[in-house]
DNA sequence: TGAAGCTAGTTTCAACTGAAACTGTTGCAA
DNA sequence: TTGCAACAGTTTCAGTTGAAACTAGCTTCA
């Protein structure tokens, strides 16, 4: 393998001060377009075969195992905000797929279960996410995979720190 | 390091057939969590500034060396839809960052340039985009980096590949 | 107690989105 | 030529989104 002698970087200060900057190789760019491709894909299968959307197949995807959780919780294992999360639970209410029920010590709290129709469908869709995971990932070897699940640990904990940041003053 | 037996997977065939899927291990979910953050940190770092979205600087990235291009053009480049550069666009002319001339040999296509005041906001926009990339590869050691670029070509080709498909018969 | 301030979840509003329909332009073929 | 399919870009429509305001229930502490 020929190493170039520095990493070839996007920065081009050049002589004028104006550095240059190549979409295609702008990380943020890069990874907003594969999740653009992947969640379209995947949405095609959810939505094509069982009429769900993204938000309504991650709440079944967290509510798969039979717990029992409340909206906020669901917000916060499946990264959405509450106002997403308290949409998507409305349409799930109309279509059946969800159960909601106060709770006891916190009446604020609603506690919501997936209906065995719910069920039926995770049990469905399961076998077809994990199948077109499978297919992405197929390019990796064994390998890079591991690589690509620690690359994506870090670079989410620095996303999430940066984000953190207020902003750099 | 300590290497597992084998890669443990999300898939759980388990005796009663029904397969499990963590979402916290589900690589679509991961990705566009990562997606999420990020995006939005950069669209702060836009939109606070300079008051345009994730579009508008997409538009003035790919034109931002000077050349014009047709919207057409741009969509491609951008990986954006026409609907979404041809609504940019409009909003780009209010605001002027944006000249558009009708081509001579083919009327339909739009020629596109930056006006000087996009030109400026490029020069300024550039260093913070690639400060920001630089802090997000920053957890990264250099051979890292060059991986992830690796695994990153890779899964967009596959990902490209599988929406490709129009539906596993 | 009870007023002030949390927290959980919902609603509202204005902006954004994608798909499909549409307008105008070009190229090709009869 | 004219007629028609293909193409570039715009508009429409119906739905989705996120931020902020709001309602309702809980907690604290004077």
């Amino acid at each position: 393998m020929a190493s170039p002698r520095r990493k070839r970087s996007d920065t081009e200060p050049s002589s004028t001060g104006t550095a240059k900057l190549h979409l295609t190789r702008f990380l943020p760019y890069r990874v907003s377009v594969l999740s653009n491709v992947v969640s379209h894909t995947v949405a095609k299968l959810y939505d094509k075969r069982f009429g769900i959307t993204i938000p309504e197949w991650r709440i079944i995807a967290v509510l798969g195992s039979g717990e029992t959780l409340s909206a906020g919780e669901i917000a916060q294992r499946t990264a959405m905000d509450k106002v997403q999360v308290s949409r998507a639970i409305s349409r799930m209410l109309d279509s059946a797929l969800i159960l909601r029920e106060s709770g006891d010590t916190d009446r604020r709290k609603a506690l919501l279960t997936l209906t065995p129709k719910a069920l039926e469908i995770y049990a469905e869709i399961v076998p077809l996410a994990l199948a077109y995971e499978a297919q992405l990932t197929s390019a990796l070897t064994e390998e890079e995979a591991t690589q690509l699940d620690r690359l994506l640990i870090k670079l989410q904990a620095q996303a999430d720190q940066l984000a953190a940041t207020p902003n750099t003053p």
